[in-house]
DNA sequence: CGACGACAGTCGTTTGCACAACTATAATAG
DNA sequence: CTATTATAGTTGTGCAAACGACTGTCGTCG
């Protein structure tokens, strides 16, 4: 995934070669924030009806992915992918239709451990297939070549910005 | 441009890395959401400590684009990077630190024009010079190639998903 | 043991965002 | 010249997010 050094040029990209942006990073950043925006709109008509956002789709995916064992509250906010410092009151969201469950271990009681519930494996059974759908319309019609490239570049404008040791980086 | 499969990827079930996406086009849109965050958290450091936000931001930039020139309400609303349905009350943010000024035309009395008052054109001023550095420490590390690729990409991401005439497509 | 600090979550409050219903104005049809 | 429809914003309300202060629990060090 490593195309190039990223420090063999001199003069980079300070001249407002277009006008309506400053430099071409403030092109690509307004490109990205567009195109997250156009996407995600997609992606929320799948899930507002089921009543749930996609921050809570994805926390149930974690969960689920660590099943039967559970997650500790806090890790739960450490991997969401935007930040989450409300974790709290969304696992509330989660607990009242009973998509999870809490509990709160003896030995260490400062700990509050989720589980995902069978009614919420069920909600992520439902979901698969529409979301699989929802990202072909998202996406499909980029080829693998296209997608590959945009995953590594993505992931490569982030690298400096993730710091710890969240799965992400 | 069409007919990709998306479903056709063997489970590497020993590489928790592969696992964690149901599919391509997937991983792409979490990791496109996941820049965008990161890199958006960048740009609020900037914009919070001067009491605007970012969205507010393009709009002043759009306003001064068009200076000496108004733009309608909501004209500044389909030109926003991420929909803007409250414009109305985000214009009044913009308007009590008089950044911008409101003027109701009388041969048509429907539209209410916005203009940047000098005041605003200072705090874009203002902010030009720490807005590059920033947009420097976002995406400083990649090379021209890769922007323009990145731009490319993305654009062509949502290129399906906008419609209407705005200048994004 | 008992105080202190670190850890893990929770809650109060404020702010922002979204949808829809509403007002006002202009254009048009009969 | 009235009734209807379209246009352009505004406002009510309710929900979700952000920040920080707070509570309860555990480890540890004198």
């Amino acid at each position: 995934m490593k195309k190039r050094s990223s420090k063999n040029k001199p003069e980079k990209s300070s001249k407002p070669q277009s006008s309506r942006f400053d430099s071409l990073e403030q092109e690509v950043y307004l490109n990205l924030w567009r195109t997250y925006d156009r996407l995600r709109s997609i992606e929320d008509e799948l899930f507002a009806p089921r009543g749930i956002t996609s921050q809570q789709y994805n926390v149930l995916r974690l969960l689920a992915a660590h099943h039967p064992k559970p997650v500790p509250t806090l890790t739960i906010a450490e991997r969401m992918i935007s930040r989450a410092p409300d974790i709290t009151r969304m696992l509330d969201k989660l607990e009242s239709p009973s998509f999870i469950q809490r509990t709160r271990p003896p030995e260490n009681r400062r700990l509050v451990l989720i589980n995902i519930t069978a009614n919420g494996l069920r909600l992520l059974d439902e979901i698969a297939k529409p979301l699989q759908e929802c990202h072909a319309r998202q996406l499909g019609h980029l080829d693998r070549l296209e997608l590959d490239q945009l995953v590594s570049l993505l992931k490569n404008a982030r690298k400096p910005h993730e710091q710890d040791k969240n799965p992400w980086q």
